[in-house]
DNA sequence: TGCCGAATTGCAGAATTCTTCAATTCGCGG
DNA sequence: CCGCGAATTGAAGAATTCTGCAATTCGGCA
């Protein structure tokens, strides 16, 4: 592995971190869903959109393909609402924590 | 919430996706560490090590104390394991899907 | 075939993030 | 108080990422 894993696993990260890229996946958790329906929900250019969707791609989280007259697009793996999920679990235990664990990691510390 | 929820998501995985910032995280599951040995581990510049670190601390996946002569670094919930570990299995079923998955959406689309 | 809407691509400038060097802070021991 | 090692901060240049515009591709359909 010429690439070490952390550096893949950086990418992965780097890939959602990014406010249209984290959208998009929350909606397609739902199911698939055409490029239309995402550009109507998420107000933003479509070549922006596109530009994020290529990124998703690369990566790998999403799939696309086509569908008549539009292209889907769709989680590759429902691993990936975990990943949000455990997200959103984090975004909480940081704003209620702040300070608390801080204190407690320092009065079991040789250190006052 | 002047600043809507998906930006919040989207800097808590930005702050994840370096990485140094990942290294030092997976370090820090096995418990509290002083900057001593993470810099001992990673091969990086004392300097560039703070930059990481005051990244991580200023999301809240980190916090940080002063332990006689070093500083110590934790997570600030265990739940940021949870995140990694959910990481490691997107990266596992990303690389293992490539292509199976599509297929598969493809079958049950009314495209084809 | 020729047109239309849907989506993507190619760029260029703006904005962020990275990396490193020098300077600074902070406790501790002499 | 002064010097030291440990760690952080500030700042600047390099590198990467974002954004929006124009141009292009690709199917489907008259």
């Amino acid at each position: 592995m010429s690439v070490p894993l952390y550096q893949a696993k950086a990418e992965m990260f780097r890939t959602l971190g990014h406010p249209v890229r984290i959208r998009v996946l929350e909606l397609l958790q739902a199911g698939p869903r055409p490029v239309r329906d995402l550009l109507a929900e998420i107000d933003v250019e479509p070549s922006n959109l596109s530009q994020q969707l290529a990124v998703l791609r690369r990566t790998g989280v999403v799939v696309s393909f086509r569908d008549g007259g539009s292209v889907m697009y769709a989680l590759s793996t429902p691993d990936v609402a975990d990943l949000l999920a455990a997200g959103r679990r984090i975004l909480g235990a940081v704003l209620t924590d702040r300070d608390g664990l801080l204190a407690e990691l320092r009065a079991h510390s040789p250190a006052d």
